[in-house]
DNA sequence: AACCACTCCAACCGCACACAC
DNA sequence: TGTGTGTGCGGTTGGAGTGGT
């Protein structure tokens, strides 16, 4: 099970194609088919080596091919496509006619990817990113607002360090569920084009996850500006299946700036782990965020 | 006008798999 | 079963195009 050696043989022409290439290559297939890409170049005049024959016609020459401008149902298709089947390209192509494996690679990668990233999202998950760094500014956001709360803010029977894990545990659990297409689609589509990050749906007041359901919430403030300071209290935290709420924070009014954590001292391991009990130190997980 | 940085996409590369022998 | 060949696929790249200074 060799590779194939076609594009290592000396004297074949590479780069781009020349009209004279395109004609030849259309008409020998529009009157042959193509056959076997091997033989074809030969029998078709061309100084190229097969592969390159089959690329050419597969992803520029075939008459079937759209080209253009992807369309926002196009765009809804490629990311709901890729959330199911991730990278396969020529799979996701076999849904969308007119469109090549290659196109929709391209436009993944040079748009929405891009898009993706800068919403704050893991284009490879379709999940909020859940990188330390990504997760840092809730972390200490979250703990400081759990180490100033009054103990009357907690629900009783919580102590202050469960809640902490339990907020902690919030903020994990609620990046996993898969982001709801539609969610995705309405951030994508609208027309400011420096997408909030999750800091200013906190900012709102409004919360980004919807615990109680499997998909992610999109804020109002995506949507629509809000029109006064209703709904300002944060979301229950639930636990589990049991969704029984253990503390209910008021609105987060001092993250001004919270993208700046991570631009202070403050943002040290040391300062960090300050804020969690011991146990999280001691788990190896765990100790790999604080 | 010249230069630079950045974007975009056509084309290439190399791996994996199916199949024939 | 092992080997060679043909093809498909995903990742990467080079250069043309574009916009900013």
């Amino acid at each position: 099970m060799g590779r194939s050696p076609c594009c290592d043989e000396n004297g074949l022409k590479k780069g781009p194609w020349t009209p004279e290439e395109d004609h030849k290559l259309v008409l020998y297939i529009q009157k042959h088919g193509h056959g076997s890409w091997r033989a074809l170049p030969k029998l078709a005049g061309l100084n190229r080596c097969g592969k390159s024959c089959r690329l050419r016609w597969t992803n520029y020459l075939r008459p079937d091919i759209k080209r253009g401008k992807f369309s926002p149902e196009e765009e809804q298709s490629i990311l709901h496509l890729h959330s199911i089947l991730g990278n396969k390209w020529s799979a996701i192509a076999t849904h969308l006619p007119g469109r090549t494996d290659n196109e929709i690679k391209n436009f993944w990668n040079t748009h929405l990817k891009k898009k993706l990233i800068q919403m704050g999202f893991d284009p490879m998950t379709h999940r909020p990113r859940t990188d330390f760094f990504a997760a840092l500014p809730h972390l200490l956001a979250l703990a400081n607002l759990v180490d100033h709360r009054p103990s009357t803010w907690l629900v009783d029977g919580l102590s202050a360090e469960a809640a902490k894990l339990q907020c902690l545990q919030y903020i994990l659990h609620s990046a996993t569920p898969p982001l709801a297409d539609n969610s995705i689609n309405n951030l994508l589509n609208s027309t400011d084009q420096s997408f909030p990050s999750s800091f200013d749906s906190m900012n709102n007041n409004q919360p980004l996850f919807n615990t109680h359901s499997t998909e992610i919430e999109v804020p109002l403030s995506y949507e629509q500006p809000l029109m006064s300071n209703e709904n300002s209290s944060f979301s229950l935290f639930t636990q589990g299946e049991t969704s029984t709420p253990i503390s209910v924070l008021p609105p987060l009014t001092d993250m001004s700036n919270p993208g700046d954590a991570c631009s202070t001292s403050s943002c040290g391991g040391s300062a960090v782990a300050s804020f969690w009990p011991d146990l999280l130190l001691d788990d190896p997980f765990m100790a790999e965020f604080v």
